[in-house]
DNA sequence: GGCAAATTATATCGGCCCGATACATCCGGT
DNA sequence: ACCGGATGTATCGGGCCGATATAATTTGCC
């Protein structure tokens, strides 16, 4: 998940660590929050796997100006397989799209996802909510009365929250079914 | 946090991994899964470190009947360590505590929990949700009108999301407040 | 009675991610 | 002149997940 987030982000800009937290922060809302200790490490790996490369800046393009030689930053950007690479998670629509995670990183890139896909995904994850409040539904009929004050109140609250995230599925599932029509007319 | 879970649940009854990992479904609704990947470990490390042992059943007591020689299956409950370990996590209301999947589990067992305690915990996650309501409305607002329609719809229900777990824990803490009340009459 | 499918049951492996921790620099305020 | 807070990179141990393997037992069906 990060390694795709960091793609997404590098498209807009070569960037080094500590930007691409602050970025990754804004995009993501706190929903998600990354630390340095998966940020520094999967940035190695992306580099190891020639995702990208750490740019060469002789000093002059140093956004911070008075860039005289001191300076302990890896600014990275992307390489043609770093794109691909991207392109490729962009337009998977499989099982992995629908949990908590993985489904709101795919959403903050949805605008540079192809429609049909976005579509897959929004379903999936519907089915995926449904299912767990189903099984929420169940827990709470099942349990009936006799059930811990405390557990029942943290179901009922779950129950709720995943109905809410049905009806905002079943929102933006219509809102997309609207602009397909529009397209095609 | 599966650690503290399963002392939790081996309270009730001397249990193996399989009926453990069902129990454990029930008890969070769903709303954390723990996988077998994390579960048969963990189990070895809680023997390793004498909370638990395995349970040596001659054959008799065991539950499916027809039990004859054949049975693969590996039955823990808790030792004297288990128990005081499982007290002493009980007792804790430290900012640990708070997080998403922490507070699920934590709040699954406030019927045994210390009154006082359970009432530091739940100001301590409202104060949690309550900073992340804050980002989401500093990032919606900031960004007004030029931000990316689905990032902006992830955000606002994130921002809804917040703003109904803030409400369900005052009243929680009210209720809190009220049987304290009640018991100092 | 016999066979397939689901359930029960345990286990390992690679890999992602987190929290804690450690450094070092640069800037603004006092 | 100094200090605190932001900037910036990095590692380590550990928890948890998904995929995968294996096998016995039960259940449903013909």
């Amino acid at each position: 998940m990060l390694e795709f987030a960091i793609l997404g982000l590098l498209h807009e800009a070569p960037m080094h660590g500590y930007e691409l937290r602050k970025r990754l922060h804004e995009l993501l809302g706190a929903f998600r929050a990354f630390s340095y200790g998966s940020l520094y490490p999967t940035l190695r790996r992306m580099q190891r796997c020639g995702l990208i490369v750490e740019e060469e800046t002789g000093g002059e393009t140093d956004r911070t100006a008075r860039s005289w030689g001191r300076r302990a930053r890896r600014v990275y950007k992307l390489t043609g397989e770093g794109k691909e690479r991207f392109a490729a998670i962009l337009a998977d629509a499989g099982p992995q799209t629908w949990d908590d995670d993985a489904f709101g990183i795919h959403m903050a890139f949805f605008s540079r996802t192809p429609a049909e896909v976005r579509m897959r995904i929004l379903e999936g994850r519907r089915r995926r909510v449904e299912e767990r409040r189903e099984g929420l539904r169940a827990a709470l009929a099942r349990a009936g009365e006799q059930i811990d004050r405390y557990t029942r109140e943290l179901h009922r609250m779950g129950l709720e929250s995943t109905e809410r995230e049905v009806r905002w599925l079943n929102e933006l599932i219509a809102h997309e079914q609207a602009e397909q029509r529009e397209r095609s007319e």
